[in-house]
DNA sequence: GCAAAAATTGCATTCGAAGTCAAAGCTTTG
DNA sequence: CAAAGCTTTGACTTCGAATGCAATTTTTGC
């Protein structure tokens, strides 16, 4: 078996191998080390190596001893593209997330999830919503097992994964008439708790409800949530403005809610807690008024910065760790069985009273 | 040919696919669309469908449109593991960061120059330090372009990655000995402004010092700056607290100032801005003095919500956008360019005066 | 000790695209 | 009109690991 291949060209790039390990010096090019080179190194097949390196395969213990001698000294990595290509498995998901709307609390937790599973994260993040089609012919190239999305996808693109069999999870976006599976905080829910606080207190008559981008789904669920609230409450000294998710565009919207109304209201309700901010500086420190003394302000996401004592926000904590659990943990099951029916799971988010609303 | 006259393209193209190919043998499965199928269907080769996803490459405008038609009929799209096994490219690299310093704007800064380029990004977030040999392995499978690392490695771990040929390129992570590609702020210098603008307002005398974790190099490099330039200037009643880069840290530092000194400090050099933030809070709040009545507080990084108004604080702002699209780049031109020399780049902060030091 | 069963191993093939090279097609020009 | 010079094209091989299958070795049972 030797004789046969000493002449091929692999031989020649092992034994260069042999060299560049022991010199400094060394050509252009260096090949990788391949499991044939550990194979020959061994003096077994490279079927044997590959099994040493699949759990559960039949290697005696001998053999096992032999190759692993082999990597440990040639410093072989399996080399996962070329695995992927065979299996057709890449053992990466894609991440979509889309710049504006997330935080980074979400993105650690999910990177840690799937690093826990052996899965590995390509990270998509998206400027506008444009972009989508992009990253989506980008993904569909790159053969990941799965995707994340904490992004809106519209129905095609929706279908595009479905057809190739992509398994596909939704962070914080449902869409209510089209099957797939999601991870959601119950914007709604949340919501109306926020603003039950509010009217439970009598002394608020006028307020301003602050929303997000028109075109996130996540704010008009709040929005909608805070508006059918105060709707049963007969209230209908209402302000909207609409803001998009910034502190500068919250402390903006105070601005428009008094130049619109001619006076301050009595509660701000914002779309998320970056805007609550806004609103909070823009009220203590352009109106001089006082927060809660004169106005009362809700936030929505439960940021770390809600927490902090110059805001003390009023707000709804999204369960950041259970979500991203939950949703990695949906993701991985679709991928391990392609023919699960797509699943929708909502967590309640967790009040968080501050003290940012006036008694 | 036939099949240029069916209605929904997508849909039968694919299961033609199925029944051209030995289809009873295959399970429930679908098979790819690969770039033998686009050949057969355009009844050309498929080195011919390949050099049309090649620029450059020598195809007559005949061919590329016979291919094209074929490749939309089918939903052709190219296995980029299957490229990347061949021409020995991924185009991936590998983001590390450690979450603990990390701010998004960076992630996003970074994510959005590769993908400029072409490029993408696996990410890597490390718990801890320990984590780093396993993302070294992990990576090393996967056979990334390129490395960027916004996190300490040590260094063996460097030597490995100069080992294997894969371009590193480390954010603001400085090694003084160890010829190594890094963009940085440059901190040292940040710092002393930063300190300057306190110490010539003679009104200053008590200091204190709040560094990162110790294991931080840039805090070190912050808290060094501070305690030099506090020297030069012959100040030596200075309080020196470790915190570790958290807002809560920065509020637990004002209370250790406090009991170990007795009394407050004139002014309060923080290591970052999270601290600073947690420091003003717990001045304002807790201790009920003013920021910058009472105490003058100075933070590092520059970060969003260093301009909201509760805070307007001093601070040195690290140019995000330069740094980043600097590191891309130099990570790219050592991927196109292997033997280009380890080049370090220093990017001055632009300080923010704010409003937090006293007059 | 021997046949049958089980475990281990190697050979050859596969995944999907890209590169090499020679053959074929097309232009140009004398 | 033929020779020379380009451009296009297709057959075949390659990248590195995994796997079905057959050959071989080891174990087991009697």
């Amino acid at each position: 078996m030797s004789d046969a291949t000493e002449k091929t060209p692999r031989k020649s790039a092992l034994s260069a191998i042999g060299d560049d390990t022991m010199s400094a010096a060394r050509p252009a090019v260096r090949r990788q080390v391949t499991s044939y080179d550990v194979a020959r190194h061994a003096g077994v097949s490279q079927s044997a190596v590959s099994r040493c390196f699949k759990p559960g395969a039949s290697v005696s213990k001998k053999m096992r001893e032999r190759v692993m001698k082999a990597v440990d000294e040639l410093g072989y990595k399996p080399n996962a593209i070329a695995r992927g290509l065979i299996t057709r498995r890449s053992n990466m998901v894609a991440v979509i997330v889309s710049n504006l709307t997330f935080y980074p609390e979400v993105l650690t937790q999910l990177s840690a999830r799937f690093d826990e599973r052996g899965v590995h994260v390509l990270l998509f993040t998206l400027e506008s919503e444009s972009d989508v089609s992009k990253v989506i012919e980008q993904i569909a190239q790159y053969q990941v097992d799965g995707v994340l999305a904490a992004a809106h996808l519209n129905p095609d693109q929706i279908a595009e994964f479905q057809e190739r069999d992509v398994p596909l999870v939704f962070y914080n976006r449902a869409y209510r008439d089209i099957p797939v599976s999601s991870v959601c905080c119950d914007q709604v829910e949340g919501e109306r708790q926020l603003v039950s606080l509010l009217v439970e207190r009598e002394t608020h008559k006028s307020f301003a409800v602050v929303s997000g981008p028109t075109d996130s789904v996540v704010s008009m669920q709040r929005t909608q949530g805070a508006l059918d609230r105060l709707a049963e409450q007969g209230i209908n000294d209402i302000v909207r403005v609409t803001g998009d998710y910034s502190y500068a565009s919250g402390a903006r919207a105070i601005e428009e809610i008094v130049s619109t109304r001619g006076s301050m209201v009595d509660a701000v309700i914002c779309a998320n807690d970056m805007m609550a901010f806004g609103c909070m500086d823009a009220i203590r420190y352009r109106l001089e008024l006082d927060v809660p003394g004169d106005v009362s302000v809700v936030g929505f996401d439960g940021v770390r910065a809600a927490g902090w004592s110059s805001f003390d926000l009023a707000t709804i904590q999204q369960p950041v760790e259970s979500m991203a659990e939950a949703a990695v943990a949906m993701l991985m099951e679709r991928i391990e069985n392609a023919h699960l029916p797509p699943e929708k799971r909502m967590f309640s988010g967790v009040l968080r009273q501050g003290t940012t609303i006036r008694n």
